[in-house]
RNA sequence: GGGCCGCUAGCUCAGCUGGUAGAGCAACGCCCUUUUAAGGCGUGGGUCAAUGGUUCGAAUCCAUUGCGGCUCACCA
């Protein structure tokens, strides 16, 4: 299926890749450069490495990591390459801290320092709460064009997998002490052992390894219950690499080409800059081609990504605003070092804004330069989900369609119902960039922007009351000769509409700003609104009608 | 202290395979007797932080400086 799509997509591109200064394009370009001539009997294809740890909620800044990756691997298989995509969950990783948005949480504080694979899953629906965490990222890539091959950290280790890493990082510790020791404030003691264990009788990692025997046998001692053993690396589950020997160490097992890293792992003496070392002096792999992608931040909503008042803004979060591909359009369209907010305020309108405009570049029906057109046909296709559409989207601004959305009070299919030459295919878009607007207006528009229409009669406090610095009288005269109008809707351009509500204000010596505050307190209980005219239009003679015939 | 990033219009930023600067917002103006902009059209506005270098040509490349920001030096 995942590959299908793939082939697909490839087939139908556009652009001309090899004229493509897309960031995507240039790292792929690098990778092929510096990588291909290291292909042997054994390999065929790139390798490209994405990976975290679920030791809580994967938030949207995580997801910037694998869709980076995952957007380079298009590229290389836009330029006819083979490409393994592997997204590694470091779920062996130690339970630290119980994050502050968990549920249960008395009950997770007593698995503290266990793997997080062996914690139990707060919401009891997956066998941990490593598995958790993994399984509700899982759950949503797809939604986003992400396939990659899941590798499980935590499987691997304890089936010693890795044990020959281990052995080989012992064996050299030395030098790996010494590594890590140029860029530490107190060296590491004479005792450290590149190896961290945890118990097999309490689970916990509170141990220390005492002992080698320069083969497959480990010692250790547990400060929290006491035990001490020998274990063989062969066959033992409990023993694993700390993390910046891991992570080359799992370059040099998979062979990994590619893998991009945020800027707090990329700096000199962090970890990655350790792990290039490590790769190269004790495990004899070139370290893969990297870059630094930069942190997001979140505007209209709080101010982090993970706040300590325990809310985080996950994927999920971000697919309740915004349709899958202006997801992928956000990060395809930025430079990966430079940092940018996912809003959920009003920039959103102009988000939609950018990705309509970026569509229309790609078909053509936006005069624009050239080379701006180039840049934006790649970011485009970058940004489908799968394979390339054939036919412009039904463009409503964003808008445009929160107003018909409100209009018909959140009924989708009534909006699409009232669009007359849209296409069974535009639809089903339509209904997603439907849902996602309605969801913005009830949780993030600003109040300016709501409004309901005031169906019922005067129910919403005083909605539908004539205000009281209006005269009566006159306000319902100009009242009933609005309405008028809007008996004979049909007959009515938009234009000649907004014609007779001014004739109707003259009519009665009304100011024209004075009717238009008349007219939106009754229908909306709001002295502003969308434009009248158009408004009465879109909303149809009715649910006007009626409404004007109560007065 | 080391490393990385940024400094472009009033604001937010794009432009960075070198070819003589651009978008949104704001401002200002015009538009249908005519909106309130949550319309349409248009206008103005920049020594591209500074200095030096490379070049026929620099916002773009290099070097130095200044000012901001982030990050590492615990753990992952």
């Amino acid at each position: 299926m995942n590959k299908e799509i793939i082939s697909l997509y490839t087939r139908f591109i556009m652009t001309n890749i090899k004229n493509s200064f897309h960031w995507a394009d240039i790292n792929a370009d690098k990778i092929i450069r510096e990588r291909k001539k290291m292909f042997d009997s054994g390999k065929d294809a790139f390798v490209c490495a994405s990976g975290i740890t679920p030791s809580g909620t994967v938030h949207i800044g995580n997801f910037r990591e694998i869709i980076s990756v995952e957007l380079v691997v298009r590229a290389l298989r836009d330029k006819g390459e083979k490409v393994r995509f592997i997204y590694s969950w470091d779920d062996y990783d130690v339970f630290r801290k119980v994050p502050a948005n968990m549920p249960d949480r008395e009950n997770l504080e007593k698995f503290l320092r266990f793997p997080i694979t062996m914690v139990p899953d707060p919401w009891g629906k997956e066998e941990s709460y490593a598995r958790a965490n993994e399984a509700e990222l899982e759950s949503l890539l797809p939604a986003v064009g992400v396939f990659p091959d899941y590798i499980y950290q935590a499987a691997k280790y304890r089936k010693s997998e890795y044990a020959q890493g281990i052995k080989t990082a012992l064996e050299k510790k030395d030098q790996i002490k010494k590594i890590l020791d140029e860029h530490r404030t107190s060296p590491l003691d004479n005792e450290w052992m590149p190896v961290s264990v945890f118990c097999n009788k309490c689970s916990r990692d509170t141990t220390r390894v005492e002992g080698w025997d320069r083969e497959w046998s480990i010692s250790y001692s547990c400060s929290s219950c006491g035990n001490s053993e020998k274990v063989d690396l062969r066959e033992t589950a409990c023993a694993k690499l700390p993390w910046r020997i891991d992570w080359p160490m799992r370059w040099k097992h998979e062979r990994v080409d590619f893998e991009p890293a945020g800027k707090d792992h990329h700096s000199e003496g962090g970890s990655f800059d350790t792990a290039e070392r490590i790769s190269k002096d004790i495990f004899d792999h070139e370290p893969p081609v990297t870059f630094q992608y930069d942190f997001l931040s979140i505007k209209g909503r709080g101010g982090k990504i993970s706040s300590s008042s325990g809310e985080v803004i996950s994927l999920r979060d971000v697919l309740e605003v915004y349709q899958p591909e202006i997801v992928r359009y956000m990060f395809a369209g930025t430079r990966p070092n430079t940092e940018f907010a996912i809003s959920f305020d009003l920039d959103v309108i102009k988000i939609y804004e950018d990705y309509d405009k970026c569509e229309r570049i790609y078909f053509g029906v936006e005069p624009v330069n050239e080379k701006k057109a180039d840049k934006e046909k790649r970011i485009f296709e970058l940004s489908q989900v799968n394979e390339l559409p054939d036919e412009i989207s039904y463009q409503i601004p964003f808008r445009h369609l929160c107003n018909l959305l409100q209009i018909q009070s959140g009924d989708i299919e009534a909006v699409i119902a009232s669009l007359p030459d849209i296409s069974e295919k535009q639809k089903e878009k339509l209904r997603v960039r439907s849902k996602c607007a309605w969801n913005w207006i009830r949780d993030f528009a600003p109040e300016d922007f709501r409004f309901e229409l005031n169906t019922h009669g005067g129910t919403a406090g005083h909605a539908g009351d004539i205000p009281e610095d209006f005269d009566r009288d006159s306000s319902v005269r100009v009242l009933n000769l609005v309405a008028e109008e809007v008996r004979q809707l049909e007959k009515h351009t938009e234009t000649t509409l907004a014609e007779a509500i001014y004739a109707a204000a003259g009519e009665c010596s009304m100011e024209p700003k004075d009717l238009f505050r008349l007219i939106y307190t009754v229908l909306i209980g709001k002295e502003k609104g969308p434009r009248l005219a158009g408004f009465i239009m879109a909303a149809g003679k009715e649910k006007i009608l009626p409404i004007l015939e109560k007065y």
